[in-house]
DNA sequence: TACGATTACGCGCAGCGTAAATATC
DNA sequence: GATATTTACGCTGCGCGTAATCGTA
């Protein structure tokens, strides 16, 4: 179980087609498909019908999208307090430049904060 | 960034160990190590030290340690839920949450099945 | 015919394990 | 030399896209 797929669920809930929910994750509809399935079947639950036009959610469906909301909601707040808490950022900060100097080099850099 | 990272960050906060924390979780030291090398490198902060004697988490870590576990918790709650979810009664229910709004209210709650 | 989901199939990459290297005691 | 992490490297499986197939109106 992946929190890419309960972004996936996510999307096709709120788009109620697969095809629709794959261009909002830029993702193919096969791909998407295949997830949805294979959520079900890790959860041991039916998830969603099939409609002529486009899936609806049915209960199991409901409670997994409250929760999933919650996750991803969570996950987001957890990766911005955790860049908000360093006081040790880490890594080399790579830039790009609009203009090299004469010898190939970029210019100087001045101070940088952190990358958002 | 994936649960199973936050699940394997856990293990080496907990065990203040790669080695250790690799037994655990049933993964080879080397992968682990790749993993904390990557999450770091997506959130953009030092995560931990390394100790001649494993590892010992700094300030950003602690941070994502708390809140790692209370993902991790949450999801394992989501699935326990849909799986109850197939042909329990439902309605609103009150919920505990994680993590109160702004405000010190809860989120909005869906829609669930009883909660055990 | 048109729209949407599924199945089939091939490819690339992420994640894993083994092995070798590095570091600290 | 012992312990622990990192680097190197080959391999397997998962996730994706394309294309073909099925279903319904």
């Amino acid at each position: 179980m992946d929190v890419k797929q309960l972004r996936y669920f996510i999307a096709i809930a709120e788009e109620g087609s697969l095809s629709a929910a794959a261009q909002r994750v830029n993702v193919a509809q096969p791909s998407l498909s295949q997830h949805v399935i294979s959520l079900g079947r890790d959860l041991g639950v039916k998830l969603l019908e099939r409609s002529p036009r486009g899936v609806s959610l049915i209960q199991s469906g409901e409670v997994l999208l409250s929760h999933a909301r919650e996750i991803v909601t969570s996950l987001e707040t957890a990766v911005e307090s955790v860049r908000q808490s360093g006081a040790e950022p880490m890594g080399e900060v790579r830039r790009s430049c609009p203009k090299l100097s004469d010898d190939g080099q970029c210019p100087p850099s001045g101070p940088v904060g952190h990358l958002d």
